[in-house]
DNA sequence: GATTCGTATTCCTCACAAAGAATATGTAGG
DNA sequence: CCTACATATTCTTTGTGAGGAATACGAATC
């Protein structure tokens, strides 16, 4: 299984997320669709994507010229168990009611 | 809410992760008591808490001199809700092993 | 085999964020 | 008040990582 360091560090970078994002909504894209969809150069985008797939985010399959890439559940399965991990925690704030009063009390705070 | 581009480049860095898993571990705490049980000093404690704290990751509680943090579930949950969002694609490696156990799955998002 | 296209990689620079040191703020107790 | 303690904040230094330019690699086409 992946490494959740590596899968939140990867994911600590808003133009990956932007690019993991792109590949969910377009499917299983080539390098150059990922640059035309997105603000970043070919180079940042390969760079990017390289991160992403050592996290297992992202995995490719070459065909011809090209690489498609396209998300792997892999890394996104390490990052939801992470995070399940801690699901008593954001779960039980939907009944607590001490949530409320500290969050005032902080909010009162400049 | 809490913006999930906050949540997630605050839980980009190892350090800030480790706080999170040791407020956890041992419920509310005070920022002596976590440079105690981690590697870090207390300003950088500090100033990693208060990342935290403004991605709604933590929230803390004050009582005397003492600054009482504890986990704080929006933030968690945000960030829950952006993997949740790509749940078809790792949920879909288990297709196969959902049709066996069809049963397994009571949970459902409105 | 030369060329062209798609992609990856290297090198460089720069910005930003983390760590360190010192200091400020705030609170309890004498 | 003064002191001791807990925490936050500033300032500086340092280092990691992102972006840009140029280049290298690989595969297809001619």
């Amino acid at each position: 299984m992946a490494d959740a360091t590596f899968v939140l560090d990867a994911l600590g970078e808003a133009s990956r997320r932007h690019l993991l994002e792109l590949l969910h909504e377009r499917g299983e894209s080539t390098v150059s669709e990922l640059v035309g969809a997105s603000e970043m150069r070919q180079p940042q985008v390969s760079k990017h994507l390289k991160v992403l797939r050592e996290a297992s985010l992202v995995a490719v399959r070459p065909e011809g010229r090209h690489r498609y890439y396209r998300l792997d559940g892999r890394g996104l399965e390490t990052a939801h168990a992470w995070f399940s991990s801690f699901e008593d925690v954001w779960r039980s704030r939907f009944d607590a009611l001490d949530e409320l009063v500290s969050t005032n009390h902080e909010e009162h705070q400049p």
